[in-house]
DNA sequence: CACCGCTATCCATCCCAGTTGACGCCCTGG
DNA sequence: CCAGGGCGTCAACTGGGATGGATAGCGGTG
């Protein structure tokens, strides 16, 4: 099973309101004034993509309502000039995020072979190949250094 | 004004259903088949998180639904181990795609344990090792047909 | 002060996202 | 060849996501 872990625990995460309230008070017209809110639906009817009323833009800000649909999401990161991603929780984004980097540190197109195809393989048939690297590595003279990760 | 671009770009985009297609399609339990609609139902509800039903996945899949609420994308990604910029940014996902196979191979620790300590060993070594697994492989009765691109 | 334009806030409503339950198909074993 | 369970598929219903319209505050203008 890929990631089942528990939910990040409901804690004092930036909420979509607090985020959209920052965008509000980030990004304003040339002047020094911010967006109305009939402003961002009108220019958003304008870009002919789909179309958010005025007053649910206000509730989304107010945190009455924080579960927008896909579309209007992407329709308020377009408006604001941010990607999509920017609404949602960044801490399993950015778990993520160190794994692919992690994969990148593996270049060997041979390494990467042997990890995809040691993938399904019983734990104990895992270990029992990873103890035979560990014996090869010690023949090549590498460093068989055990450290945790 | 900020960005009024217009959403969608001119070429075919790589549709929800799609990119959910992809990930049931690459990331697979332990034994070779896909993941069930009613086992990522199943696993989302053990996750505690917010819950999706077995159909409502299927109709995303099938493109019958196609404007799912952040929350559920929130779900979905949680539990195939993609960010949810996934299903938004078409070169986020392409990039991704690339690596998607290794990054759930690597999620077990004993594979990434192994792979991190195959990593400098010489390529005959390697070679070596790649072709026992693949005969372990075939004792443990897993697939031995090379999944294609 | 009355009037007007503008915007945030509220309320009643609608419609579609999401669920529930049932059906049909393909297995597997008896 | 027929149970029986698992899974994908479909149709009808429900709830809340989303909307439109009404109201209240607020500054400006004659």
């Amino acid at each position: 099973m890929p990631d089942t872990s528990p939910t990040d625990s409901p804690d004092t995460r930036r909420t979509l309101a607090a985020k959209l309230n920052h965008l509000f008070h980030t990004v304003h017209p040339r002047d020094g004034g911010e967006y109305s809110f009939e402003e961002v639906a009108e220019a958003l009817r304008a870009a002919g993509g789909p179309t958010i009323s005025a007053t649910y833009i206000w509730q989304l800000r107010k945190g009455i309502r924080d579960n927008p649909t896909k579309r209007h999401l992407e329709a308020l990161a377009g408006f604001f000039g941010v990607p999509p991603a920017y609404f949602f929780d960044d801490t399993a984004a950015e778990r993520i995020d160190a794994e692919l980097a992690l994969l990148t540190a593996i270049r060997d197109t041979h390494v990467r072979q042997l990890a995809l195809r040691a993938a399904g393989l019983s734990p104990r048939s895992l270990n029992a190949i990873t103890e035979m690297i560990e014996r090869v590595r010690e023949l090549e003279g590498l460093p068989d250094t055990t450290e945790k990760s």
